[in-house]
DNA sequence: TAATCATTCCAGCAATCATTAGATTGTTAT
DNA sequence: ATAACAATCTAATGATTGCTGGAATGATTA
């Protein structure tokens, strides 16, 4: 067994390709673009305020990986990830970078609200307070995300026309807004907005992928 | 929010910091290493068959991200990974690459050996039979590591020892090796060396640090 | 105190990567 | 057809990275 160390040199230079893309700034954005559901590359290119030579670059990666699949519809080609499994990684990524990285938490701290302690941290309890109506979970993302897949009683208002319809949302129950995750900001403006305007109003760090990654074990 | 981009720039900067860590063959050897237990440089160039300087280049990574700890013990530096969820982090991304990539999978059936089918795939069953004494679970790692931590009802007999302890192992009930992972070749080359002295013999492809990964959720 | 050993730091090289611009492919509409 | 558009491919840039050799650090032993 000479060529055991060739051998395993090869496999660990695999598994270092799913690593690869994973370390690029750019590349976790789009990722966890694509956990919201399909996107065109237009789309992806627009939400992370990149080119689109440089997001097809990306997606080039990607799908070399094998992470991503595309689809034509028409002029578009549609971008979804391959497996579940992949949105899984990017919550275990971002998780474990919160729990060591120092500079991360500083950097999250600077975007989180005051907590209000009107809502529970815990994802079962808030459950059961929404089952019963003594909260409203709001999904401030786009409409089409939403459609994708949503947090079990949450209504939708994007963002965009949430000013207009303000009317919607009772004044006397707390509302939790969420949104992609995290690094997304839209929960915390929806939050600073309805706050302003004299709802009660908390901010739900977790999106989608993270409940269904911290669920589905 | 018009500096919302760069605050989101800087969050995912710092969560591809990790990526990074992960994006690098040499040191995703080492990680697997050091789940396995604490060691010193010296140990883990010498297992992953890279020079001293190169490891603590790498180790330097590792720390950077406060992905590993130190402590100095008399002459020697040993390190130790800095939580369990670092090493969980990297089980799901080898699973990541096995389900992706066909190349991996393709590397992966080269070094598998015939099933033999005296062995249930799934863990619990695998565990009754263990916990019964219907099959003997044999741990080939050097005895350090099998002292960390091991697989419940395993028995160790290192790699090195094997050939000169085959009396201690019955010879009427299959003997079941394992390692540190998949990409470890101890207990391949263990359940090679007791078919040919006749024993029933299979491979467990995973090691402990699978299985905690698997369990914990 | 000097000598020794394990480990890290520093300087450099070649290889790789992110990013941009220019040319190209494939699709729809006229 | 041809024009207009979405997206990719190619080539070229400067900025990192992996790795190696030599010098420096820091604890232990004599």
């Amino acid at each position: 067994m000479k060529d055991a160390r060739k051998i395993k040199d090869l496999l660990y230079e695999q598994v270092a390709r799913i690593g690869k893309v994973f370390s690029s700034p750019k590349r976790l954005e789009l990722i966890e673009l694509l956990g919201q559901g399909e996107k065109t590359v237009e789309a992806l290119a627009h939400e992370a305020s990149i080119s689109m030579k440089l997001t097809s670059a990306h997606l080039r990666e990607l799908r070399g990986a094998h992470l991503v699949e595309t689809e034509r519809q028409g002029k578009n080609i549609i971008y979804r990830l391959a497996d579940k499994a992949v949105s899984d990684l990017w919550v275990h990524i971002h998780t474990l970078a919160e729990d060591r990285l120092i500079e991360l938490q500083m950097e999250l701290q600077k975007i989180a609200m005051q907590p209000e302690d009107l809502v529970p941290n815990d994802r079962e309890t808030l459950m059961k307070m929404a089952r019963r109506g003594e909260v409203v979970v709001l999904d401030v993302r786009p409409t089409e995300e939403y459609l994708v897949t949503h947090l079990p009683f949450a209504r939708s208002i994007p963002i965009d026309e949430l000013r207009q319809r303000l009317a919607e949302l009772p004044k006397d129950k707390p509302i939790v807004a969420y949104c992609r995750g995290p690094y997304c900001l839209m929960a915390v403006d929806a939050v600073a907005l309805l706050r302003k305007e004299g709802f009660k109003s908390a901010h739900l760090r977790d999106g989608v992928a993270e409940w269904r990654a911290a669920e589905i074990r």
